[in-house]
This record gives C-alpha cells, structure tokens and sequence, in this order.
DNA sequence: CGGGTCACG
DNA sequence: ACGTACGTGACCCGG
C-alpha cells in the first residue's frame, strides 16, 4: 500500500535547531538545524519506508504571523538569526534531495499538511505527519499516524499518535482536542483561548461535553467556578480562538501525488549542495567513488622475525603512518602502515620487547633518510622512539589543532571526519570502557581501531598539509608547531625536581591552620558545616548569620572573593573563611596535589598540551604546572620546594609586558612605540597621559589604575569589566577608557579593525599566521557578540605572544643543546622560562636566553626580558 | 558531570 | 533590562 509522509518542515527544523550545539562551517554559515532535519528526516524514513513525501513550509517564518495577531498577546521573540538563516539552506537543500517542497501563500504548514493528509487518506494512503507542533494531534484518525520526536538526554524518541492514542494520552478526540485548545489557548500562536483555563481544566470540560457549544450550554454545571465565569465571559474569544486554532483542510495546492513520489535523496545534486554546506557527516550516505567503503585491516606481529620482515618492506615506502599504543602509560606496541590500509601492528611480548621495537623503527628511521613518517600524537610516541627528523616527521592532530583551534579533540574520527569526509566509529564507540593489553588485540574491534588509528594520519596528511598551505600556516607548522613538540617533550621527560619532605612539612604547617580556622569559623557560626561547600556557607552566612550584600547565583548565594572581601573587614567569621580558603587551596591543590606527581627520581613530570588553547598557549596538566601560587607570600613560598638538582640552580627569564608590546607593535601607535623605545614605566606613563597629570606626579594609585586600564585593553576592554576589578563606577570606568583611546588613537583604530576584520572573515589571526574563528561574532545573542568581539581584539595579541615565546622556547633548546650544555629547559609559564642551570653554565645560559628571548621576534619595539637565578625557583623568580 | 571557586599568565 | 573583562586547570560539592 501507499504511504505519505508529511513533514512539518519549520516545527523539525526548530526542534533540530535547539537540539544540536550550534555548528557553523568555515563560510561562517550555521548548520546544526539542518544536520539535525536530515537525520530525523533520514530515522523516520528507514522506520516508515514510506512511497511519497511532502515537507511544508510557512511561506512567511512564523515571526510574520504573530505580528499579524500581535494585539492578542505579547509578541513573541522572533526566531534567532542563526535559525532564520537555515530556512532557505533547508528548502534548497531539500529540493537538491529531489523532496517535494510544498508552500502555499496565505496558507500554513500545518493547513497543508492536514489538506494532504486528508487528501492521502481520500485516496487511500496510509499517512503519516512528522512534526514537533502537539496541534498536529487533531489530524490523527485511524489511518493517519503523528509522530512527535523528543529530544531527551541526547536522544531523540518518538512519541506516535493515531486517533485511539490521542484519546488515551488526552482523553479527547483529535477533533475536540481543537475545542480543548480553543479553551485554553497557545501563547506561542498568539490564540488567546480563555483566561484561567489550562491544559487540565479545558480537558475536563471537552472530555464531559465534546464542544465549546455544548459546555456553553451546560455554564451552570461547570467547575470550578472560576472557569465557569471565564467561560461565560469569553465564549466569544474561545469560539475564534478555535477557529484560529483549527487546521485547515482544503488548501488549493497544485501540487499532485505524483511529485511526492520518494526516490534517493542521494542525488548528484544532494551531494554536491551537501559539500558545499560542509555536513561532512552526511556525505557517508552517498555512495560515490571517492566514499568506496575503505577497508582498513590489521595484523598483529608477534615475533622479531615478522618484525624484521616489517620494517624492510617499510623501507622501501616514501611516507609510513605510525601509531604509539600506550594504556595507563603502557607501550603495548607500535602500529605502522605504507599505504594507509594494511595495518602491521608489533605487539610488545618477551620476545618482541618494547626496546627492540624502539631501536629497530629508530634505525629504519636513520638508514631511510628520505623517509617520512606522519603520526596523530608525536610527543607520545617520542617517549618510547626519542627520533629526530623534524622535516620529514608530521603530527596530523597539530596541523588539524593550526586549522581549528577551538576544537575539544584531535582524535583520528574528528580528522577522518573533516578532512577525509569519512565517518568511523571513535575509540569510544568501538571500544568503550575496554582496556587494551597484549591479549586483546586481536579481537576484531581492536584491530579496526589499531588500523584507524595507524591509517588516519597517513591518509589524512596531504588534505591537512593543503589546508594550512591554503591558510598560509605552512611556515607556522613546519617552523614553530612541529619543533616545539621536541621541546615539550624534553620538559616532560626532565622534570623539575621537588623536595618532597620540605612540601610535606608545608601541607602539614597548612593543616595546623586549616585547624585553627575551622574551629573559630564553627564557633563563630555556631555550629559545624562543611566550609567548603558553597551551599552551605551562603546560606550560614546570608541566612543564619543574616550578613548583608548576599547575592544570588543560579544555585544559591554568591561566596566568592569579592563578596567575601567586602564584608571581611566588618566580620571576624568572613575574614576567617577567606584565609580557611586560601590555606586549604594552597594544600589540597599544591601541597598534596604536587606531592601525588613526585616520581620515582624525585621529580615531577607533568605533560605539556599543544592542542588544547584557542589562542596558540601551551596548557600544562597532571600536575598544572603553570598556576604554581606567586601572588600572596605563603602561597608564593610554595615555590622553595621546586629545588635544581645537585650542582646546579635554576635560571628564570621572562618577558616584560610582550603583550602590550605585540599591542604596540601591532596598532603602530607613535606614542606608546616611542615609550617603548625610551624605556619608559609604561604603566605610570599611561598614568600621566589618562589621568592628566604630570609624571613625577604621577602615584601608586594612579599607576595601579592605569595598569589596569592597560591589562583591560589587552582583554578586549569593557567598560563594565575594568569597573569591576578598580571597583569604580562604570561612567568612570568609561572615562578612562575614552581618555585612554584619544591619548593613543593607534590603538583604538587597531582594535576596531580587528573587530571588523574579523566579523568580515570570521576568524583572527596572529602575527605569524595563526588562525582562531570567532564564530561568536555573528551570534544573535548581545553577550555572545560583545564576547566575540573581546575575543576578536585579544585573540591576535595573546596569540602572537604565545607564537614568540614558542620561537625562543625551541631557539633556547636548540642552542642548549647544539652548545653542548649540560643546562636544560625544563618549563614555560607563557611568558617565562625556567632552566635548570649547571652552575658553571650560568652565565652563558643567562646570555643564550637574553639573546634568543630578545630576537624571537622582530617588532617595532623592543622585546624587554627579565632574567634571575635562585637555589630554588622561589629565590629565581 | 556541571557549577563554584581560585591558582597562574 | 540584560550581565561580561582574555587564556587556562584542579579541587570540591552535590545531583
């Protein structure tokens, strides 16, 4: 028998809308609302199989017809530009799928709809109508299925409804249940229906009398009361409200049953308009020469002898993908392949050890100097195979990190899936929670995800390698990106050393305060409670205690510094919660927190990110060694544990200010280069020029003020923002910040051009090439603009910061190395290095840094450069 | 697992 | 009337 299946096309697509996060592709277009339509769409057609389709549209978006009926309610807000803007995306991209797009002027979709289904019926059909509107339900009859998806959780469910089930769900017919809404209206349609009647009430009364008439005619029996007189009031609203509310069912379409004939929505076209809009996702429903099913396979090998056999055919190749397997920090084996499908993978045994593997890929490595190798996660396989070939090895995670820097993971399904437009399964999928180990692998989905894993970057270089040449970030990859994966991983292998005993001392001296501090705050609440959760100090402060200046977060009271610093000096309790704070910070986080990473040596290795930030920064994590405390004293006394080995001491250096230098160099602005030049205190001179006043007169206030304003600028300053932190009001605030602007008009022009540039292009873009999408500035949402418009003028300095201290980081390394010197570079803290210096090293260190720091980039004003020594890193810094 | 808080640049 | 300074990571709480 034949099918119909209606889709309501604007109802689908705004539930797809809000169920995706927002995506948007590399023409700043957003997408989620159709990938969403498209599988709803493509779910329902596999479940229903139907014969014929039709998808209806509103000829005018529904924000239209609530102005028309405006005087009933309030407006509604209209429909997000990011949404309106898929409109026409969808209709094009559904008539590319061949899909019969039916739209009538002066006509709903829902009018349409109920005019075909009525008409599929007539004829015969089975019908069903997809929709996310519950008006829908009065079109069911027995023959005519509405199918509601829900979005819960992530996954949608269907909600089917035909006639019977509306009546068991609603107890009310199809047909009353245009009575029922008659009564209690829809405030997103504009229907007003009767004031004091809801879904409960208006169910009650069609459930008893069948009509609006008949419940009319029975006023007097009706209850409650109050709806009773509400009724009697506004019969007439509710009789037009029905009206309003009653779906039409003889719309004049042209259109007849043979062009809803559903033939592949797979078409040439399809495809092509799919590519276009970039649903990369989708395109694996395409069955096209390029998307041939590819067949990834692997073999394990087990035996010196297969490995032997391995690696000379290897030899012979131009590019290998190679793939580190690690589990807990486990090297189980190495995945390696010479034409992106066949897979060998050696499994570390006893007879195949972990270092016979390593040095036998390291001399395959040597005898093949032509031979490159291209890898998802180079610093990881550096640890068991330490080779160095720079221009012939790749890390594919960061050129795909370069091209989209805001991505959360680099994983070979992300770049399977962006750059091959292939779909796999991820490690979750395939494995989930499974530990691999040597007696696993060979299990089927092993194998697969061992061949992903191993094929993914072979396959996927040249795409990348394109890509950044298009982006013109070829020379940021080769020159900066890929030396600093060495780099960083010469930091995690060596370390920095600690002395454990001393931070043990310190976590207990902390405990002997947490202790004291407790006992006062519990005696001075009253009674015990955990200080440590939010929830329960809000409420012992603002409710028991009855402290003023509460204020409110979506959970409860605020409890954060500047809550608690205003009232600190007023009540002994705060200024005892304040300090309970920063001591059991300074031990949960710092003293025990760094103790657990003391290795076995007496280190601590932490790991390096290079794919993590939006802007081009290193991230440090397990332990974080780039938030060590500096700013109070005992927190700052943390840093006498970090202690160079024997014979040695620590040499710090870092940058002054390179990110208002990369400001002035960028903006050209003559007075602030100028000031650079002559080495002025740049904070007390901006002091001088905002404040007006002369610069001996310039004081500590006015100075800090100033190097707020400064640091404000940096960020993408606002108005609001600096008032915040200088705890002034906003006008005044405003002031600075205009008085700032004309006193250095560069930047003002720097900043506003950055902002339209990139609302223009949609991305950023660092002195040495970087990108960073800013998709946030075409945001309908204020804050989400104004953030991305922050983000827009801060992305390009911080960024640019981060490229130069990545230049002197690998310069430094290299000279260290290339020098012979036993000193090493062991951490960077974005604008800092620290190395481990052999005391009889330390002043060559202390020039190799000055003058590699000071060169790392040319800019039109000079790089500053700060450079001390210590016995610990407390005393360098 | 998200929110609140706080450590750093 | 809204409700923000930019970039991170770790710990704790509580659902």
């Amino acid at each position: 028998m034949d099918k119909i299946l209606l889709v309501d096309g604007h109802s689908i697509l705004n539930r797809a809308f809000y169920g995706l996060p927002d995506m948007t592709n590399s023409k700043g277009e957003h997408t989620n609302a159709l990938l969403g339509f498209v599988n709803i769409l493509l779910k329902v057609l596999d479940e229903e199989k139907p014969t014929h389709m039709a998808v209806a549209f509103d000829v005018h978006q529904k924000t239209f017809r609530h102005e028309m009926f405006a005087e009933y309610k309030g407006t509604r807000k209209g429909m997000p530009e990011e949404l309106r803007s898929q409109v026409p995306l969808m209709k094009e991209l559904l008539k590319a799928m061949g899909a019969c797009v039916v739209e009538c002027p002066g006509y709903e979709a829902d009018d349409i709809i109920g005019t075909l289904s009525r008409r599929g019926e007539g004829q015969g059909m089975e019908v069903t109508i997809l929709s996310g509107d519950r008006d829908l339900l009065q079109l069911a009859t027995e023959n005519v299925l509405v199918r509601l998806p829900k979005t819960k959780g992530g996954q949608t469910t269907v909600e089917n409804y035909h006639a019977a089930d509306v009546k068991a769900a609603y107890g009310v017919t199809p047909l009353e249940f245009i009575d029922m809404k008659g009564l209690m209206g829809d405030t997103s349609d504009n229907i007003p229906g009767v004031p004091g009647i809801g879904e409960k009430t208006a169910g009650k009364i069609i459930s008893t009398y069948h009509t609006i008439e008949e419940a009319y005619a029975h006023i007097e029996e009706i209850k409650p009361k109050k709806a009773m007189e509400n009724l009697s009031a506004f019969y007439d609203q509710a009789l037009l409200s029905r009206t309003l509310a009653t779906i039409k069912l003889d719309v004049p379409l042209e259109e007849g049953m043979e062009q809803m004939i559903l033939s592949s929505l797979f078409t040439e076209e399809a495809y092509d308009y799919i590519k276009r809009l970039e649903l990369k996702s989708l395109l694996k429903h395409f069955d096209r020469q390029e998307n041939v099913e590819r067949h990834f396979k692997t073999a394990v090998l087990t035996t010196p002898e297969e490995m032997q056999q391995c690696f000379s055919a290897l030899a012979k190749a131009e590019t290998i993908g190679v793939f580190g397997l690690f589990e807990d920090g486990q090297f189980l084996g190495l995945g390696v392949t010479a034409d992106g499908e066949k897979t060998e993978f050696l499994a570390c045994s006893m007879i195949l050890p972990e270092e016979q593997i390593a040095e036998e890929f390291l001399s395959l490595c040597r005898d093949n100097p032509r031979l490159n190798i291209v890898t998802n996660d180079l610093k990881r396989l550096l640890k068991v195979c330490p080779f160095r070939a720079e221009n012939r090895i790749k890390d594919t995670s960061i050129a795909a990190y370069l091209l989209n820097p805001i991505k959360d993971s680099y994983a070979y399904d992300d770049i399977a899936r962006d750059y091959l437009d292939l779909t796999l399964p991820s490690r979750k999928e395939l494995l989930d929670k499974m530990k691999l180990n040597a007696f696993n692998l060979q299990e089927d989905k092993v194998r697969d995800y061992l061949a992903y894993e191993t094929c993914i970057p072979f396959c996927s270089l040249k795409e990348l390698e394109d890509c950044l040449k298009g982006q013109g970030m070829d020379r940021l990859y080769e020159d900066i990106e890929m030396p600093t994966v060495y780099v960083l991983d010469h930091m995690e292998q060596e370390g920095i050393r600690v002395d454990g005993n001393a931070l043990k001392e310190y976590g207990e001296m902390l405990g002997e305060r947490i202790s004291q501090l407790e006992k006062a705050i519990y005696e001075e609440a009253g009674t015990e409670f955990n200080i440590n959760s939010p929830k329960q100090l809000g409420e012992i402060l603002f409710d028991r205690l009855g402290l003023p200046g509460a204020k409110k977060t979506k959970t409860g009271y605020s409890t954060n510094v500047d809550v608690l610093d205003k009232l600190k000096a007023d009540y002994q309790i705060v200024a005892d919660v304040l300090e309970y704070r920063q001591v059991s910070k300074l031990k949960s986080t710092y003293a025990d927190g760094l103790s657990a990473f003391i290795s076995a040596d007496g280190r601590i290795h932490g790991t390096f990110n290079q794919t993590i930030t939006a802007t081009g920064r290193i991230s440090s994590t397990e332990p974080n060694l780039q938030n060590i405390p500096m700013r109070t004293k005992l927190g700052r006394s943390i840093r006498k544990v970090f202690i160079p080995k024997d014979g040695y001491v620590f040499v710090d250096a870092d940058y002054s200010q390179i990110e208002l230098r990369v400001l002035a160099h960028f903006s050209g602005d003559e007075k602030l280069i100028a000031a650079y030049r002559e080495e002025e205190d740049i904070h007390a001179l901006t002091a001088s020029q905002v404040f007006h006043v002369p610069m001996d007169e310039v004081d500590d206030l006015m100075r800090r003020n100033a190097k707020a304003v400064n640091f404000g600028i940096v960020y993408g300053i606002s108005a609001f923002g600096l008032s915040e932190d200088l705890h002034i009001s906003r006008e005044e605030a405003a002031d600075y910040i205009n008085s700032y602007f004309s006193t250095y008009p560069g930047i003002k022009h720097f900043l506003d051009e950055n902002v339209a540039n990139a609302k223009k292009t949609g991305i950023t873009r660092t002195l040495f090439g970087r990108i960073r999408p800013v998709p946030e500035l075409s945001s309908s949402n204020y804050m989400q603009r104004n953030f991305g418009e922050r983000v827009a003028m801060n992305s390009p300095i911080q960024g640019t910061a981060a490229d130069i201290i990545k230049i002197a980081m690998i310069r430094v390394h290299e000279r260290l190395q290339r020098e012979q010197l036993k000193s090493s570079l062991i951490l960077q803290i974005h604008d800092e290095l620290l190395i481990e210096t052999a005391k009889d090293e330390v002043e060559q260190v202390k020039r190799i840094l000055r003058e590699e720091m000071m060169q790392a980039a040319d800019l039109s004003v000079p790089l500053s450069v700060g450079v001390s020594e210590g016995d610990t890193w407390y005393e360098a810094k």
